[in-house]
DNA sequence: ACTAGTACATAGTATCGCTAAGTAGCTGAT
DNA sequence: ATCAGCTACTTAGCGATACTATGTACTAGT
């Protein structure tokens, strides 16, 4: 990954991992599968997994245990009302800077 | 600030402050009141200083002193090439995320 | 003298993503 | 029966970055 995108990353990653968690509940794995699938080609699976002890303990999904034909069982992630306020928060936060930046870009000073 | 505004400004405060940069040198206190103007009205003051060591040390800029009639010298940066093809990097780097995000809100998983 | 505005610097802290390594369950090939 | 490979989760230690708090220093106005 390169540095900048590490970077970046910060305070996003946790807010497209909400993001993706919103209608359908899912499991650490998937979720790493699910980045990938969509880009994030390089995003260790440490990471996520260590991001979803973060927003469990904070409180912001719902976690049940699952077995899983395949492997050991699933921790399956589901959205709660806290975590969902907290979504609303990131895309806002998200609006801000973002439309900064499009200005900054199309060189409005 | 937010936290999350802090944890999303890492990595893309230092693109900011470069795109800031382009076309115009300017110096730390200039650059922290810029950035309180364009809204980021809790931008610490340590932290821009912080960072123009920061560019400064990885060479993206050029630096010189410069007296100033209201107060101590001033330092006063000015994008270099490289410091432009870093700048350019951040653009790639934040339009993949930024397309990613936007992918992500409108719903499309 | 004192205050306020201008201008820069830096030590210490918290957060977050990455690296690296490990544990564990299941399946299919050798 | 064993071993490789995929599935699935965990965690200690590291590096980078923004923030807090504080300090220094120059000038102008009262």
């Amino acid at each position: 990954m390169g540095k900048q995108m590490t970077e970046m990353l910060k305070g996003t990653l946790e807010g497209i991992v909400l993001a993706l968690l919103t209608g359908s509940p899912a499991y650490g794995y998937e979720i790493t599968t699910l980045l990938r699938a969509q880009g994030f080609t390089e995003i260790a699976e440490g990471t996520v997994y260590a991001l979803l002890v973060r927003i469990e303990q904070k409180g912001l999904v719902d976690v049940e245990k699952r077995p899983s034909e395949k492997g050991p069982p699933r921790k399956v992630y589901t959205l709660n009302a806290l975590g969902e306020k907290e979504l609303d928060e990131f895309w806002n936060t998200w609006s801000f800077l973002s439309e900064r930046l499009e200005q900054l870009r199309t060189g409005g000073k």
